[in-house]
DNA sequence: GGCGCCACATACACTGGTGTATGTTGCCTA
DNA sequence: TAGGCAACATACACCAGTGTATGTGGCGCC
């Protein structure tokens, strides 16, 4: 029953999977090492020591973060349906990575600095999604920064399934920011 | 240098100034009671164990919560002032506690049942507001529940600090939101 | 066919926490 | 003035984690 050999990566994305699901006080190597069926000997074969492996795992994440936010600029149809996309897609399927990462991030200066570059990303994103659809400039990166807030203090709400707008409710704000 | 002796309201003080400094993290018996100058000794005559403790923590905090949140709506002036208020001042100080709680509140559900009831109250203060102000009461909801998102996005950014809207954009949006 | 290295396993010493059981000290009170 | 209780202190057994040092099995390779 043994498992090929592990990799960096393979402790990288257990980590992530660990963190989506417990939060960041699970991104310990003995919890890690038995998730992954050995010992704590391979973390330590593979990383210095957790302080070096948790920077490795929030530059991943920050990968991640990013892909997506490619990928979401690349969609960029008609500046509503853009819209829509960034303020519900973005957070669809990764709401508790995020969650658990801006948790993190209030007790890990590193991590505080991660999050803030990947913010600084996606605020950029909407701003040009908003400029693109007619918004002056000067208007446009408060707006973009409030829906940005919006959308992250929805996934940090206690449960954020029960915290949605009905798709009129998004569509009717999108043609707010959207007003010049 | 003996001190007057300890009540139970003491340490949950020093457990709100902790939590708020260093996260929930440090809500532990060995470090609280180190910080207070007295023995472990001390917080089990006080406390049954830990998950008691932090459900009175929590508690505690709720109740800091509603105090503050009966002040703002007592506060309630002209709507458009009290909108300002509710937007800007109920996260004054209590910044940094409002972060730490609501990260506290991904790993525990006890926590995230008590922070999720403050935010009911919350946005309800908010929505009333907006009605006062002659909002229809079918949008008054989900602009509230979106102004208060933003508020808690805001502080969940890593850097509260340095994302702040200028006093001319807070009443911009103010206004933009008291539209009928 | 022995060499070396990769990917672990094992063992050890240490830290920092928990909870419990049992002193100890001062004050309040009958 | 003796008892009793509140507010601790002390000591113990235990657990979960860290990091380090060293052992080991297999496989690639010349």
């Amino acid at each position: 029953m043994d498992s090929p050999p592990l990799t960096p990566a393979d402790w990288l994305n257990m980590a992530v999977k660990e963190l989506k699901e417990r939060g960041h006080g699970a991104l310990k190597a003995q919890p890690l090492a038995k998730a992954l069926n050995v010992t704590r000997g391979s973390f330590y074969h593979h990383f210095d020591n957790l302080e070096s492996f948790h920077a490795k795992v929030i530059a991943h994440w920050s990968e991640i973060s990013s892909g997506q936010i490619i990928r979401t600029a690349r969609e960029m149809a008609p500046p509503e349906q853009a819209l829509d996309d960034l303020l519900q897609k973005t957070f669809q399927s990764g709401e508790a990575l995020e969650r658990a990462v801006r948790a993190w991030s209030t007790v890990d200066p590193a991590v505080a600095a991660a999050v803030a570059k990947v913010d600084v990303a996606r605020i950029g994103v909407a701003e040009n999604i908003l400029i693109d659809g007619g918004v002056p400039q000067s208007a446009a990166k408060s707006r973009a920064q409030l829906m940005y807030w919006a959308a992250i203090g929805r996934l940090m709400m206690p449960f954020p399934a029960e915290n949605v707008l009905s798709q009129a409710e998004i569509t009717e704000l999108a043609r707010l920011m959207l007003r010049p």
